[in-house]
DNA sequence: ATCGTTATTGATATCAAGTATCAATTAGGA
DNA sequence: TCCTAATTGATACTTGATATCAATAACGAT
């Protein structure tokens, strides 16, 4: 089963602040450090609640501030508030979990192919574009094939 | 310049209610023929602001019914508050301007063809994709054009 | 190492989008 | 016309996020 995602790079998210003439502080640290710990996506209130001790605002302002920068992703989601994952690579998409909300990563040079294929097509200057494929992910689907017996044995 | 654009079918939203057994009241004929009137997406904000008899409640509740049954598309945007259309078309992809806001619709087969070529890359089952293209739409673009000599000149 | 300036912080208030509540109203079949 | 259940909308509330601003901390200069 090869899952097209791109591999972890080492990322140091602090130095986005750095390189931009911005303090290094203790509590950027602590946001960065645990943006770089977590595997997957997450949401700005989840930081908050992760990290008692550093200031709301200060959780949003930091996330902003990576955002700016391009370290981290903001995906809009359907429903409620959106997610950040970090940018590992420079151009790619997003698998979202529909049922964990776990957020893959994956670039597919065809979707960049079609991109320029539409360019003549569509009335008006292409700057950029977003796509997320939905899917339910290997974990949930074992998940349910291990709930299915008992299901239809309800059914 | 072939805009792929769909064309505007005449739509019905409010038989979207009394095809789900819904009542038709007033509230929600005046919702829907807001929306049929309206020539581009828009926010439920600005139905509130432009049907000021019908509560908050229900033009949201409206809304609601009305993507659940697939009569409106909600469009996730980065910032600030979804943005609706009416579905004009069984599938297709948006194009939103990032200077005006203005969005389109077009359907691209290729797209689908993408997505089931990643079928068996992906780790999970697909159910289902977005995708926005940002652009500069022509409106705009003509726009930029009438001021660029102004502009040049103060370079 | 200390100082002084300035960015940064975070408690709080506020805002904005959207939902829950529930008594009053209305749609629409009997 | 009547009856019942769906619907409405004023209100309060929830949630996500930002503005304010006095207190604090970072860091270059000395």
């Amino acid at each position: 089963m090869p899952t097209i995602s791109v591999e972890p790079a080492k990322v140091n998210l602090i130095s986005a602040f750095e390189d931009r003439g911005l303090r290094k502080t203790v509590a950027r640290s602590a946001v960065t450090s645990r943006i770089e710990r977590a595997s997957d996506a997450f949401t700005a209130e989840q930081l908050c609640r992760d990290l008692p001790d550093v200031g709301r605002a200060t959780v949003y302002r930091t996330i902003r501030h990576l955002v700016d920068a391009g370290a981290l992703c903001k995906l809009p989601i359907l429903d409620g508030a959106p997610m950040y994952s970090i940018a590992r690579v420079e151009h790619h998409h997003h698998t979202i979990c529909s049922r964990c909300g776990a957020v893959g990563e994956f670039r597919q040079p065809t979707v960049e192919r079609v991109m320029r294929s539409l360019e003549s097509e569509i009335d008006g200057d292409i700057i950029g574009h977003r796509m997320e494929i939905f899917i339910t992910c290997s974990t949930c689907l074992a998940r349910a094939d291990s709930n299915s017996g008992v299901v239809s044995a309800n059914n």
